[in-house]
DNA sequence: GATGAATATTGACGTCCATCGATGAATGGG
DNA sequence: CCCATTCATCGATGGACGTCAATATTCATC
């Protein structure tokens, strides 16, 4: 369910505060109340910003009493370096600088 | 100019249209009108997100005569997998299962 | 079951942004 | 010099999204 095209888990990462809030898991497990204090956000927000980013596979939340902790979910990180590694690696980067035409305009069509 | 937090690459890459316009890059390099008969968006919506993508420094931009040719920059997408590294690779990751209490709510003052 | 703490949900609001049509600027050919 | 092609810019518009206050829900304790 954390499929789609992976534009959701780079559009998760591209929000400054969600960033932060990966990078405060990045030491290990840590629960919602301790992100709040970190944060300068309200407690409604950082409970969306959570939901999205579980939503989008990059997070775990296991439930432990009345607290919630929140972990990174590698399977999800590598998803999104194999979607860099498929744009970087197989790369025909030649430019052609020979033909002064440029792009395949001329004799497109049928 | 493209350094900022990083997060303005990876909202670049959270839009479905711009992931797709590095797919096409990634077979090397392209000039606006190829891409715009592979997308079903507008010229100015193609060069909207063709600005995007090059000032997040994911893409550049040659000018060749009347046409202008994209192609991927390594060096953005180097930085993408150097953010996605640090936020793995550090982990101490130990859930830390034998503690009841949870966070470090109780005693946190100096 | 009443209380208190942590989290989730709802509803509203303001801003950002993707999109388009129309228009302008740059370039090269007849 | 005029024209066709490619690309950039402008203004408007509609939807997506981050944010908050208020409220509901969940859970442990007494």
């Amino acid at each position: 369910m954390d499929k789609q095209d992976g534009s959701a888990a780079f559009r998760a990462l591209g929000e400054p505060v969600r960033l932060r809030i990966l990078q405060l898991l990045a030491s290990g497990e840590v629960c919602g109340c301790d992100l709040l204090e970190d944060l300068t956000i309200s407690q409604p927000t950082l409970s969306h910003h959570m939901k999205v980013l579980v939503d989008s596979g990059l997070v775990v939340a296991r439930r432990r009493a009345v607290w919630v902790h929140y972990a990174l979910r590698s399977e999800g990180f590598e998803a999104l370096r194999r979607t860099i590694d498929e744009l970087t690696a197989p790369g025909a980067k030649a430019p052609e600088e020979a033909s002064g035409s440029c792009c395949s305009r001329k004799g497109r069509g049928t």
